[in-house]
DNA sequence: TATTCTCTCGGTCTCTAGTCTGAGTTAAAA
DNA sequence: TTTTAACTCAGACTAGAGACCGAGAGAATA
């Protein structure tokens, strides 16, 4: 087998140089690259064309989710494993429909990561066994979520409701009318099957979809 | 001077791994355990009554800051470095009111980490540069966080709002009439300077008041 | 072309939210 | 004992929220 190529993006140092210093005694596995954001983590990979990267969910400039999106529509055959600090509902999803190949928890030992990297590189998927419950019930369950139905427009609305705008300040910053603004704010209640905009905002803050 | 001795507590492996491996060069720093949750790293410490200690405060049985409470109550000399992952605004104070030594955040470079291990049993305290901003604010204005000046009632009232409940739920869940909820509602609202209870809502969920 | 979707806006109506003022109760602190 | 703070509630009022109905413009699709 080949030499498996692999980017880390990750904004913690001690995690990229942990990592990296763990893989050195990997034969199989040549770190060609690490990145501290998102952006950093794009250029990189597409400058580098690794055929594994490790990318945390959680950075500051950039989440990882847009940046395994570009990276996917790029270079499909690029296995993006991601590797987050918590165990987080609402980006799991995202993230494996951004294209994510495996999903794994940093509680997971350096041993499972390496293993994941090279399964990665070999067409195997690993997803954290916790991870992969929330799977098996999304599938006994698979309605979308009820925000996934809403216009471009409702979301800008929810996103504004979410940062605790009125009407009126939604109206003068969406450079609508009010009464357009209640039809938007009416139509997001009705389709995220809540009760009110204070419900609405809860919402938004709880799925992860503010900023 | 002596070798410093050094237990790390974080619930990631390869941040234990990494920051263990690095400091494995370092001459002067003796990596004398590891442990994986804040329960664990106290026992740990008790026995080993190491000089410093390497603590992670998000970690999923026990925060970091009860271990720092525990630790420091009864190990007075012990230094206590907490090492987080992201920069909370919540986090920093408690932790230092715990009795933390130093705060880094893990974006830091591994070498900062090691001087910061070696200050730390040297008797100086590092505080990374963006908290240690926020101290400097907080000594300009020493005012309290506007929910830390609620009061319980009015406190119960807000997370009732935070999740989504109409003053006529909040009234039927107290026992209390509409009325006296009104009364904590616009209280809450002027104490944390927020025009509705949208607002509020998010006010509870951004400062991690819920639940 | 006909249809569907989205965004836009209007009118009317009801109800909730929130403000303000005032006040009685209890418990703890000075 | 007096004072203070927290919790309770009332009445009256204003303004915003939200429901419901209808409708036109533009773009995309069948």
């Amino acid at each position: 087998m080949n030499t498996i190529k692999l980017v880390i993006v990750d904004d913690h140092d001690v995690v990229r140089k942990g990592i990296k210093t763990y893989l050195m005694t990997e034969e199989s596995i040549d770190v060609v690259g690490e990145a501290s954001s998102g952006n950093q983590g794009v250029e990189l990979v597409l400058k580098e064309k690794p055929d594994v990267v490790l990318m945390d969910l959680m950075m500051e400039n950039g989440t990882g989710i847009e940046a395994t999106e570009k990276i996917t529509n790029q270079l499909p055959d690029c296995k993006i494993i991601i590797l987050t600090s918590f165990y987080d509902d609402e980006k799991v999803f995202p993230a494996l429909e951004a294209g994510a190949f495996s999903y794994m928890l940093k509680t997971s030992s350096a041993d499972e990561i390496a293993a994941a990297v090279k399964k990665a590189a070999n067409g195997e998927n690993v997803i954290e066994p916790k991870v992969a419950g929330k799977m098996m019930s999304r599938i006994r369950t698979p309605e979308r979520l009820p925000h996934e139905e809403l216009t471009e427009r409702e979301l800008e609305v929810l996103i504004c409701i979410g940062n605790g705008l009125t009407n009126a300040e939604i109206s003068e910053k969406l450079f609508i009318g009010i009464k357009t603004v209640k039809t938007h704010v009416s139509n997001v209640l009705h389709k995220l099957e809540v009760q009110d905009r204070t419900q609405a905002a809860v919402y938004a803050h709880q799925k992860g979809l503010m900023k």
